[in-house]
DNA sequence: CGATATTTTGAAATAATTCAAAGGCAGTGG
DNA sequence: CCACTGCCTTTGAATTATTTCAAAATATCG
C-alpha cells in the first residue's frame, strides 16, 4: 500500500500529468542533523517538506525569548504552507530527519494541473487545522496532568498512525524524541511543571520510564481518562 | 470590487464551470437569530457556511462542560470544514446572522471542476490555520491581560480588513459582539478575569467604554506592546 | 418598574511559575 | 577505566497569576 515516496506522491496514485512528473521529478530528498533548521522563521519559505523519517518541530518565537511549538511533524506529514512572502515559524530537526524538498511553484503548478491532488490535498490541510484546534482546546481548558496526558496520547496515536513500517498496532511504549523543553513550549507549560508531572505519573504507577526519551504507559485507562478520549487522538495532522 | 454574494463567489471571479455555476444556483441566503446553532456538534455537517452578516462562535465542547471557542466568525468567512462524518464542534450565532450555505457536495463538485478556484480555497484554508497558530501561541505564552490586548487587536484587525462596506481604516472603535464569557471561552480564562483586566485597562486610560459591547482604544501603542504586533493582526483568518 | 441575566468587585484558595540547588547521564580526555 | 565537564532533568521552597467562591452593582427585557 505505501512506498518509499512519501504521502505526497501517494495522494497522486492513479493521477498523470505532466505538472506531477515534474514535482516528483524536481522533489530531492535531503538530510539534516539534530538541530538543523528546516526552514527559518521570518524568511521566504521556498519548499513545502514532507517527513521521510524522524522529527521537526515548527515553533513560533516570540521577540522576547518566548517560545510556543505549534506541532510535532513525523513521518508522512508536512510543512511549509505559508500565504505570507515571509514564514512566520522556525522549523526545527529534533532528531535526524530526512525529507522530500518540493519547490513551492512545482507543488503549485501540481495543484493546478489536478482538481483531484488539489482536493486530496484540501482534504490534508483541513486535518492539520482540527489537529491545531485540539491543540487550542488543550492548552485553553486542562490542567498541567491533563495536557501531558494528552500530549502522551498524541504521540501513541501518529506513532501508531504514522510509523514506516505501516503497522497499525497501537503500543504502551511511546518515544519521546523531544526534551522536557520541547513538551514544556508543546504545551504552554515549563519544564519544571512538566517534569514534576511526569513523576507524579510515575509514582502513581500510571508511567514507568526506561530512559528519559521514552515511556511505558502501565495504566492507558487513567491516561485517557485524563487526556479526554475526544482529543487529540482521532485525527493527526501536521503544519 | 466586492459584491453581494461573498467572498466565495468572489474567489471564482473569471471562471466559468457548469459546477460553479450549480454551486451559486444552490447557495442559499439563510438568516439565523442570536443564539441559534449553524452547526451541531456530533452530527453531520452537510453545508459550507460563508457568513455575510453577523458574529458567529466556533466552539469546541467537552463532555465535563468545558468550553473553548475556537474562532469567531465574522463577514467574509467561513465555516463547515470538516475530514470526519460527525462535526466536533459547535457553531452558535452570537448576533442576527446571515450566510450563505452550500450544500458540501456542490462545493466538492466546484472545487474538481476548477483547479484555479481549488487553489483558491487552499489559500484561504492556509489562512484559517495561520490564524489557529496564532491562537495556539497567545494561550500559551501570553498572560491575562496580553491575551485580552490581542484580541482587541484581532477584533480590531477583522473589523476593517473585512466590514461589509469594504472600509480598510483601522478605526480605535472596536465592537465586541460577544459576551465577556466568550470572551473567557475564547482567550482560555475566566469571566472574572476578563472582567478584571478590562477594569485595569479603563483605569490605567488605555481603553474607555461607552456600553459593554463596544470599546474605545484610547492609547493604541499600549495595546500594541501588550498584544504583540507579531500575532494575531496581520492575517485575518476563519474555520 | 420589577425580574433576570450579565458584569464587576472582593477575599481566599490554588495551580503553576520562578528561583535555586542537587542529581543523573553522555561524551571527552587523562 | 575513571574523573571531569556540560547539559538536561528532577526536586524543593517561595512567589505569583489566575481561579474559585461569594456578593454587590449594572444592564437588559418584558
Amino acid at each position: 500500500m505505501s512506498n518509499n515516496r512519501g504521502r505526497i506522491s501517494e495522494m497522486a496514485v492513479g493521477i498523470e500529468t505532466a505538472e506531477l512528473n515534474a514535482l516528483f521529478a524536481e522533489g530531492r530528498k535531503h538530510q539534516f542533523n539534530a538541530g538543523e533548521h528546516l526552514i527559518t522563521e521570518g524568511e521566504p519559505c521556498n519548499f513545502v517538506f514532507e517527513i521521510l523519517d524522524g522529527t521537526v518541530a515548527l515553533a513560533r518565537n516570540g521577540k522576547d525569548g518566548r517560545c510556543q511549538i505549534l506541532s510535532f511533524i513525523g513521518p508522512r506529514q508536512f510543512l511549509g504552507f505559508a500565504t505570507t512572502p515571509n514564514y512566520p515559524n522556525l522549523a526545527t530537526a529534533l532528531t535526524p530527519v530526512t525529507a522530500i524538498c518540493y519547490p513551492r511553484s512545482d507543488l503549485e503548478k501540481a495543484l493546478l494541473s489536478s482538481p483531484k491532488f488539489s482536493l486530496e490535498f484540501q482534504i490534508a490541510l483541513t486535518r492539520i487545522l482540527e489537529s491545531a484546534h485540539d491543540h487550542v482546546y488543550t492548552i485553553g481548558q486542562r490542567s498541567a496532568i491533563e495536557r501531558v496526558a494528552s500530549f502522551l496520547l498524541y504521540l501513541r496515536a501518529n506513532q501508531a498512525n504514522f510509523s514506516q513500517d505501516g503497522a497499525q498496532k497501537k503500543g504502551e511504549h511511546v518515544v519521546l524524541p523531544m526534551t522536557r523543553l520541547d513538551i514544556a513550549h508543546f504545551l504552554g507549560l515549563t519544564i519544571e511543571t512538566i517534569s514534576r508531572v511526569f513523576s507524579t505519573l510515575k509514582q502513581s504507577g500510571i508511567l514507568s520510564f526506561n530512559d528519559s526519551d521514552s515511556c511505558e504507559i502501565l495504566n492507558i485507562q487513567k491516561i485517557q481518562s485524563l487526556g479526554g478520549c475526544e482529543d487529540f487522538t482521532q485525527h493527526p495532522g501536521s503544519a
